[in-house]
DNA sequence: TGCGTTTGGTAAAACGTTTTAATTACACGT
DNA sequence: ACGTGTAATTAAAACGTTTTACCAAACGCA
């Protein structure tokens, strides 16, 4: 807190020129001046080591090269990887990423949401469910939604094929002889599992449900439920439930994949390390963030070009959960 | 974009008084005021719903209610834990945190806080150990600097018992039985890896040291290093190295515990659903965040106060992982 | 009544930029 | 000598607050 700021003005004083010239050569309009004022300028920059105040800037120009990012839950391995995807776009567009854990808690995200406006954000990436898309609708910023479906042709959405996903455990379960198969996911899905379902249920119609949330105590309790039914096979809506049921399942004395298959979603990193290695279907998470990115950045430079809404595929992953009947 | 800002002006105008009258009375300096002016003019703010201009704010107070965090990986679940930790009491303070992941990459941290710096962020939580504390200092800003020792008196910092948790997992695998025994920690270790390992030979004076990065990848690669040596058991400088021998011995056709102990380092959570759980020390991890978020509040409040120094315990998890010799 | 003191409020400066319209200087053609 | 055009530069407004010093009116009191 010593050393004071250097300004603008004593950049100009230095290279004896106004202000007015000192702000347009750094600014890159350089047209209109001759070589060596401009050399003269960028050499008083460097030699006094200015830097423009960030504030004073954005009173002038709106906007704050920040884009804002909401997830609901960041100690989800699968936001950290998508959040790769997404910070790493962004710092090469030179803009600064505000990562809001939701910690799914509604009334947080909504603060989060309001302050971020009042800060002159550029845009949103919301990958949260939990935020309705009106309240972001009237913050009157660009903004893009991740893996959930909204009023479609009034905003940009990047999605994967959650219901090719589903029907991809399906047959997989169905191919290894499975008659009997449920499903764990949450009571109030959120559209993209609710799309895993609807794709599940195209081969298994009356599968079970039971209820879990979308975290690895979410799974664990769920075993108690699924070992009172008759099904030899469990899809899970995310990898987290996966491993809580390896869990749970062990602790009620059942074996993976011998007395239940089960089948995971997302392939996060840690699918691969554990026993037996996790069926799942696999999201291209880092690409997901990445597209998104891309996609605000793309709406943000053209505001008004018409709303763009991306499909990306998924595979499944046979790995060593899910096993012939 | 359609409508436009709101400005104190206008509410000045509704409320009959002066904007200056209006920015006191707004910010709590009510003092001088009586209340029917009060009254009048909060009235006024609710009706038009005006919001201070959160730049034109700054320009004059300096501070923005902002801090900065940087983690080298937020790939890894731990710092995932972790951020939940410091990002709840920064919240409950009102400030919003800025989320810069370094992903090991020196350069990029360097830019990070650069451009932090330029945005005026009220202060640095540093959890990496690629960003020098003279780097740092030289921002001129308050920081803290989380599990990695500095130069001391000059800085605050909070630490975890290092040493003693590498002493505690030698300890247990002494009970045990093991003779031979080695570490898996980065060639270049952090200072507070470092820690670990000296704790750890406090036992064990010549354990072995076998070279692997702080990841899944990086113990799944240590333990082929591993199998060629007559060691029984492992200490692996975190639970992410854990989870990678746990896959590298399998493909060596080892198993654990049989073959080989193990015993991680955090206790992240995938520590209780992995195969066998895995014995390992734990971290406070949340708690680690919150103090560090704390002690750098406090700093802010209070920025001449004596350099704090805060160090947390650590304590042993018997699970499965390690057994009798 | 006169005079110091409190009360309630405001004018104006300051923060550090960007941007627009104006100004100067000069060359050129007639 | 005079307009005309153009190239280089700048003065000044604007952005929306906070803060400080000052002011007028009312009050207390001998």
């Amino acid at each position: 807190m010593t050393t004071k700021k250097v300004t603008i003005r004593e950049v100009a004083q230095a290279s004896g020129v106004s202000i007015a010239t000192v702000s347009q050569i750094l600014n890159g309009k350089t047209k209109r001046f001759t070589p060596q004022t401009i050399t003269r300028v960028r050499a008083a920059r460097d030699q006094l080591g200015y830097e423009p105040d960030y504030f004073a800037q954005r009173m002038i120009t709106k906007d704050s090269k920040t884009i804002g990012v909401i997830v609901p839950d960041i100690t989800n391995p699968f936001f950290g990887q998508l959040l790769r995807g997404i910070e790493a776009v962004l710092f090469r567009a030179n803009y600064i990423t505000m990562l809001c854990d939701g910690a799914d808690d509604r009334l947080k995200e909504r603060d989060y949401l309001d302050e971020l406006t009042r800060r002159g954000v550029d845009g949103f990436i919301i990958s949260s469910a939990a935020v309705a898309s009106e309240t972001l609708r009237e913050k009157q910023r660009p903004f893009i939604v991740l893996d959930q479906k909204m009023a479609s042709g009034t905003a940009d959405a990047v999605l994967t094929d959650d219901r090719q996903g589903g029907r991809l455990a399906a047959e997989h379960l169905a191919a290894l002889g499975h008659q009997r198969v449920a499903m764990v996911l949450p009571a109030a899905p959120t559209a993209n599992i609710a799309r895993r379902l609807a794709g599940f249920q195209t081969v298994f119609p009356d599968a079970l449900q039971i209820d879990g949330e979308l975290s690895k105590q979410g799974g664990r309790a769920a075993a108690k439920a699924l070992v009172q039914t008759d099904a030899t096979a469990v899809f899970a809506a995310n990898d987290e439930i996966a491993f809580g049921l390896y869990l749970g399942l062990a602790e009620l004395g059942k074996r993976v994949p011998e007395d239940y298959s089960v089948i995971g979603y997302d392939d996060t990193e840690m699918a691969e390390y554990v026993t037996p290695q996790l069926t799942t279907i696999a999201q291209p998470i880092t690409a997901l963030g990445a597209t998104t990115a891309e996609m605000l950045l793309a709406r943000i430079a053209q505001p008004d070009k018409v709303w763009e809404e991306r499909l990306l595929g998924v595979e499944l992953v046979k790995r060593f959960s899910a096993k012939p009947l």
